[in-house]
RNA sequence: GGGCGGAUAGCUCAGUUGGGAGAGCACCGGCCUUACAAGCCGGGGGUCACAGGUUCAAGCCCUGUUCCGCCUACCA
C-alpha cells in the first residue's frame, strides 16, 4: 500500500498556485531559440493593458494553452509569445477618467506629463491581465513578454512607417474620416460601430436663385445643410433637365450654391435631388472632389458648430439640428418630416455618435498590401479554419479601403514625421532630423498625431521576435504555427498582420488561423456589462477550479458555434475532475512503484483491452487537437476516462488487487493500471494541467514535472499489438453479457445484493471459451452466484432470457421474481426487435437496393437481418414458454 | 442591400467521405457494492424546422420557405 494517499476530494486552490509557481521557476514554459526539436509557435493576441480577463480571453487562451501543452508533450520546441497592447484610445480614456476624478484633465498636464502619467498607470495596473492569464494556467514564455510600446517594438514601428512612406504606401492628405467628437480623434472605418436608430428624413426646399421655384432635398442630418456647397441631380433626370436657373439659395445661410449633375445621385430616391456637404459626408466629399466644389466645415472637432455655421456657431451639433429644423419650419421650407430608420456610426471606444469630418490624416495604401495577403490565403500558404471565415476575409480584402492610421491622441507611437517651420518641408525618418533637408533650418516640429493601435499590433508576429534584427528566434519560429483568435478582430488584426508580415518578412505570419466563436451567456445572449449578464472567469475559477473551467470551455468549443456558458455546466466538469482524482486515489492505494515494462505474458483481458483503447483514444485526441476540434478531443478523453477506464477497467481490476495473491498476473495488472493512469494524466494534461500535475507528483515512478512527459504510445508497451485487437472482441462480448445481466436485474427489480445464477448458451466454441476463461470477471461484475456454460438451448423454465450476439443469456429467476413481469419484459423486447427487423426487411426487398448498393453494405444488412430474426425467434420461444408457465 | 451561421430528446448541444440517431444535464426506478452520493447500476424520451428534389438509400447533397442570431454596406 502506498503511504502517499490522496485526500478524499480534489481541492484546486492551493494546488493551482503551487504548480504554476513551480512551472515558472523551473523554466518549463521556455522555448529554445533554436533546437533539434520540431518548432511550434503561437503569438498571443495581446490583451489591452487596461484589460480585465473576460470569457473571450479565457476561451482564446485556454485553446492556445491546450495546443502548446499538447505540442510540448509531443516533444516540440514550443514558443508561446506573450505580451500586452498599449491600446491607445482605451488606455488614454482610462487615465483621463482617473484624472477627471481628481478634477484635472490632460490639457492642464500637458502632453509630456500626461504620457508619464500613463506609463505610471501601466506600471501600477498593467500586469493585472497577465496575472489573470497565469491563473488560467497559460504556459506563456513570460521571460519574453513584450509590450507594443516597448523600446524594441517602437523601433519596429518606426522602421515600418519610414519604409512604407518611402515606398509610397503611406501618404498624408485632407480627407473625410470618421471623427469621434468625444475622443477628438479620427477613427478608421473599422472602429465605427453601426447601429440602426429611429431618425427622421427631413425634406427641405431650396428656392431657385431666380425665384422661379424650388428644389426639394432630403436629409437625415439637417444641420449639415449649413455646409452645403451644391445640390446634385442625376444627369439623365428629366425632371431637372430644363431648369430655368442653375443655382439655389441655401436657406438659413442665404448663400447661392450651384445645381450640379452627378451620376452618383439615385433618381429613384426621394425627389432625386441631393444636398452636397463635402466636409461632412463621405459620398459628398467624393462628389466635391469630382466637381471641384468648395468644402465648408460647419461641425468642429468637439462636436459644436464652427464659425462658418452662421448664427448657429457654438451650438452643439444636436442642439443645432433642433434649431435648424425649427427655423426651417418657421420659414415654411421644411415640407415634410418622415420617420426613418438608418444606420448611425458610433465610436467603438466611447459609443458617441461619429461625425464624418474633413481633416488632414495619414493613410496606408491598403489595396496594394492586400493583394499578396489575398493570394496567400487563396494558395493555402495560410489556412483559415473554419473555412467559412476565409470567405469573409476575402470579401473584406477585395473591397478594402485605405487605412486611416493617424489618431489625434497622445498615448501611442508618435508619427515619425517632421515639418520645417520655415519652408514646410515634410520629413519622415527614424529619428528627428537635425535640420531641414531642403532649406537647412533647424526649426522643425514633429507631427503630433500618434498611430492607430492596430498599426503596432499588425507587426506583432515578427516585432516580438526581434525584427528588424535578423534573430535566431525569427529564424526558428517565423512563420508561426497558428494564430488563435476571435472573429471580431479578423479585419482589425489578422488581415493587417497578413499584409505587414508578407510585406516585411516575405512570408506569411502564420500557417493556420483558427477562428473561434463567442462565449455567450446561458441564454445565448452576448455578455455585456449593461445587460448585467457577465460571468467573470476568475469567479468561476475560484468556485470550481481552473481545470474544470478549462475543460468546460474545451468541451463546448465546437467549430463555428458559439459557446453558451453557465456555472452549472462548469459544475458538471468539476465532477469529472473529481472523478479523475478519485480514480487516482483508488489506484494509488494499490500502487507503490512505477514500471518500465509490462509483463506481457501475464496480462489479463481487461489489461489488454484498456491498453488497446488507450492506444486508440490517444491517437484520436491527438488527431482532433491537430485539427482544432477541441470539443471532440475533450469529449473523447472524458468518455474514455470516465466510462471505460473508471466504469469498466477499475471495476474489473478490483478483485485482482483486493483478493488475488501476489504473483506474476497480479503484478502485470498493477503494471497496466500504472501505465494506464500515467498515460491518462498525460492525455488530460493539456486540458487540466493542474490536477494532472498534482496526481503525477503523487504517482510513484514518475520523476519531475508532467510537462516533461511524452504523449502516450501504449502500443509500445507490448510487442505483439495484434493480441490487443483480439482482446477487444472478447472484452466486447464480456461487457455485453454483463450489461445484459444487469439489464435484466434492473428491469426485474432484483436487488444488487441478490446474487444470481446464470447460464450462457452458445453453439459457438469461441463464445463458450471466452465465457469460461473470464468466468470470474463476469461473475464479479454481474454479481453472480453461479455461471454455467452450455452448448445447447436446454434451459430452466424459470429463467429470464436475453440474446447477446451468438449467446443466449439465461438468468435464473426462481424465487426471485414473478413471471408476469418477465413476460412483459420479453414482449417489450420483441416489439422493439420486430420494428427494427421490419426496416431491414424493407431494405432487402427493395430491388434497387440489392442491385445498386455496394455489395459490402448489402452483406452487412443481410447479416443484420439474420441476427435480428434469430434473436427474435429465440425470444419468441422463450416468451411462449414463460406464458405457458404463468397460465 | 449583400453575406454567413443556426433550427436534432424537456434543456444545452455532438453527429467530416450519404448506409446503425447520440452525449451531458434534467426526469423515472434501484443501490451508502471496501476510489468517488461531486458516486454506482438500469430505464423512458426524437416526423432530425417546413415543402419539394437528387439517390437503391438523406439529419447529412440540391432548391425554395419560415423563424432566430451574427457580420458587413456610401443611398441622402
Amino acid at each position: 500500500m502506498s503511504k502517499d494517499l490522496l485526500d478524499k476530494g480534489y481541492e484546486p486552490k492551493a494546488v493551482e498556485q503551487k504548480w504554476y509557481a513551480y512551472w515558472e521557476k523551473e523554466g518549463l514554459f521556455s522555448a529554445a531559440d533554436s533546437s533539434d526539436r520540431t518548432p511550434f509557435s503561437i503569438v498571443i493576441p495581446p490583451p489591452n493593458v487596461t484589460g480585465v480577463l473576460h470569457m473571450g480571453h479565457a476561451l482564446n487562451n485556454t485553446m492556445q494553452d491546450i495546443l502548446c501543452r499538447y505540442r510540448r508533450l509531443k516533444g516540440g520546441n514550443v514558443l508561446w509569445m506573450p505580451g500586452t497592447d498599449h491600446a491607445g484610445i482605451a488606455t488614454q480614456n482610462v487615465v483621463e477618467r482617473k484624472l477627471a476624478q481628481q478634477g484635472r484633465d490632460r490639457h492642464e498636464l500637458g502632453r509630456e506629463k500626461f504620457i508619464e502619467a500613463v506609463w505610471k498607470w501601466r506600471e501600477e495596473y498593467g500586469s493585472a491581465i497577465i496575472n489573470q492569464l497565469k491563473r488560467l494556467g497559460a504556459s506563456c514564455d513570460w521571460e519574453r513578454e513584450r509590450f507594443t510600446m516597448d523600446e524594441g517594438l517602437s523601433r519596429a514601428v518606426r522602421t515600418v512607417f519610414v519604409k512604407l512612406f518611402k515606398q509610397g504606401l503611406i501618404y498624408r492628405g485632407m480627407y473625410i474620416t470618421n471623427w469621434c467628437p468625444r475622443c477628438r480623434t479620427a477613427l478608421s472605418d473599422l472602429e465605427v460601430e453601426h447601429e440602426e436608430l429611429d431618425g427622421h428624413l427631413y425634406h427641405i426646399q431650396y428656392p431657385l436663385a431666380d425665384g422661379s421655384g424650388a428644389v426639394t432635398v432630403a436629409t437625415t442630418r439637417p444641420e449639415t445643410m449649413l455646409g452645403d456647397t451644391a445640390v446634385a441631380v442625376h444627369p439623365d433626370d428629366e425632371r431637372y433637365a430644363n431648369l430655368s436657373c442653375d443655382e439655389v439659395i441655401l436657406p438659413l445661410m442665404d448663400r447661392k450654391i450651384p445645381i450640379i449633375r452627378d451620376a452618383y445621385v439615385d433618381k429613384a430616391f426621394g425627389t432625386g435631388a441631393l444636398k452636397v456637404t463635402p466636409a461632412h459626408d463621405p459620398n459628398d466629399f467624393e462628389i466635391g472632389q469630382r466637381q471641384k466644389l468648395p468644402s465648408v466645415k460647419v461641425i468642429g472637432e468637439d462636436g459644436t458648430m464652427t464659425d462658418d455655421a452662421g448664427r448657429y456657431t457654438g451650438l452643439d451639433r444636436f442642439a443645432c439640428r433642433k434649431a435648424v429644423t425649427a427655423d426651417l419650419k418657421k420659414q415654411g421650407l421644411l415640407v415634410n418630416m418622415e420617420d426613418h430608420k438608418h444606420g448611425v456610426g458610433h465610436c467603438y471606444r466611447c459609443k458617441s455618435i461619429v461625425e464624418p469630418n474633413l481633416s488632414r490624416q495619414w493613410f496606408v495604401d491598403a489595396k496594394t498590401l492586400a493583394k499578396p495577403a489575398i493570394e496567400a490565403v487563396e494558395s493555402g500558404k495560410t489556412r483559415i479554419i473554419p473555412e467559412s471565415w476565409a470567405k469573409t476575409y476575402f470579401d473584406w480584402m477585395y473591397n478594402i479601403k485605405d487605412w486611416c492610421i493617424s489618431r489625434q491622441i497622445w498615448w501611442g507611437h508618435q508619427i515619425p514625421a517632421w515639418t520645417c517651420r520655415s519652408c514646410d518641408e515634410l520629413m519622415v525618418a527614424m529619428e528627428a532630423p537635425g535640420q531641414c533637408v531642403k532649406c537647412g533650418q533647424r526649426d522643425l516640429i514633429q507631427e503630433s498625431d500618434v498611430l492607430d493601435t492596430w498599426f503596432s499590433s499588425a507587426l506583432w508576429p515578427f516585432s516580438t521576435m526581434g525584427w528588424p534584427e535578423k534573430t535566431e528566434l525569427l529564424n526558428t519560429f517565423y512563420p508561426t504555427s497558428v494564430l488563435v483568435t476571435g472573429f471580431d478582430i479578423l479585419f482589425f488584426w489578422v488581415a493587417r498582420m497578413m499584409m505587414m508580415g508578407i510585406h516585411f518578412m516575405g512570408d506569411v505570419p502564420f500557417r493556420d488561423v483558427y477562428v473561434h466563436a463567442l462565449v455567450r451567456d446561458e441564454e445565448g445572449k452576448k455578455m455585456s456589462k449593461s445587460k448585467g449578464n457577465v460571468i467573470d472567469p476568475l469567479n468561476v475559477i475560484d468556485q470550481y477550479g481552473t481545470d474544470a473551467f478549462r475543460f468546460t470551455l474545451a468541451a463546448f468549443a465546437a467549430q463555428g458555434r458559439d459557446i453558451k456558458m453557465s456555472e452549472r455546466r462548469v459544475e458538471g466538469y468539476r465532477h469529472f475532475i473529481n472523478k479523475l482524482w478519485n480514480a487516482a486515489r483508488f489506484s494509488l492505494m494499490h500502487l507503490d512503484s512505477g514500471w518500465e515494462k509490462i509483463d506481457e505474458a501475464h496480462i489479463s483481458l481487461p489489461d489488454k483491452w484498456i491498453l488497446s483503447r488507450l492506444d486508440e483514444v490517444s491517437s484520436k485526441v491527438a488527431e482532433a487537437l491537430e485539427e482544432y476540434r477541441f470539443n471532440e478531443a475533450a469529449g473523447t478523453a472524458y468518455q474514455f476516462v470516465w466510462h471505460e477506464f473508471c466504469d469498466w477497467y477499475l471495476e474489473a481490476v478490483k478483485p485482482v488487487l483486493y483478493d488475488q495473491a501476489e504473483g506474476p498476473s497480479r503484478t502485470a495488472t498493477m503494471q497496466v493500471l500504472w501505465t494506464a493512469l500515467k498515460d491518462i494524466l498525460i492525455l488530460l494534461h493539456p486540458f487540466a494541467p493542474f490536477v494532472t500535475e498534482e496526481i503525477w507528483e503523487k504517482l510513484p515512478g514518475t520523476a519531475g514535472s508532467i510537462m516533461k512527459a511524452v504523449w502516450p504510445q501504449p502500443a509500445a508497451y507490448v510487442a505483439d499489438i495484434r493480441q490487443l485487437g483480439q482482446a477487444r472482441t472478447e472484452m466486447d462480448l464480456v461487457m455485453a453479457l454483463i450489461t445484459g445481466i444487469r439489464n435484466i436485474r434492473g428491469e426485474m427489480n432484483i436487488a444488487p445484493s441478490t446474487k444470481l445464477d446464470v447460464a450462457v448458451a452458445s453453439g459457438r466454441n469461441s463464445v463458450r471459451q471466452t465465457v469460461e476463461m473470464h468466468h470470474g470477471l463476469i461473475s464479479n461484475l454481474a454479481r453472480l452466484n453461479t455461471l454455467q456454460v452450455q452448448d445447447n438451448d436446454d434451459r430452466s423454465a424459470t429463467a429470464a432470457t436475453a440474446i447477446i450476439d451468438d449467446a443466449t443469456l439465461l438468468v435464473e429467476l426462481k424465487g426471485v421474481v414473478d413471471f408476469g413481469q418477465e413476460a412483459q419484459r420479453l414482449e417489450k423486447e420483441i416489439g422493439k426487435l420486430t420494428k427494427e427487423l421490419a426496416g431491414v426487411d424493407k431494405k432487402l426487398s427493395n430491388q434497387g437496393f440489392l442491385s445498386k448498393a455496394p455489395t459490402q453494405v448489402v452483406a452487412e444488412v443481410r447479416e443484420k437481418q439474420t441476427a435480428l430474426s434469430e434473436k427474435r425467434q429465440k425470444l419468441e420461444a422463450t416468451f411462449q414458454k414463460v406464458k405457458s408457465f404463468i397460465s
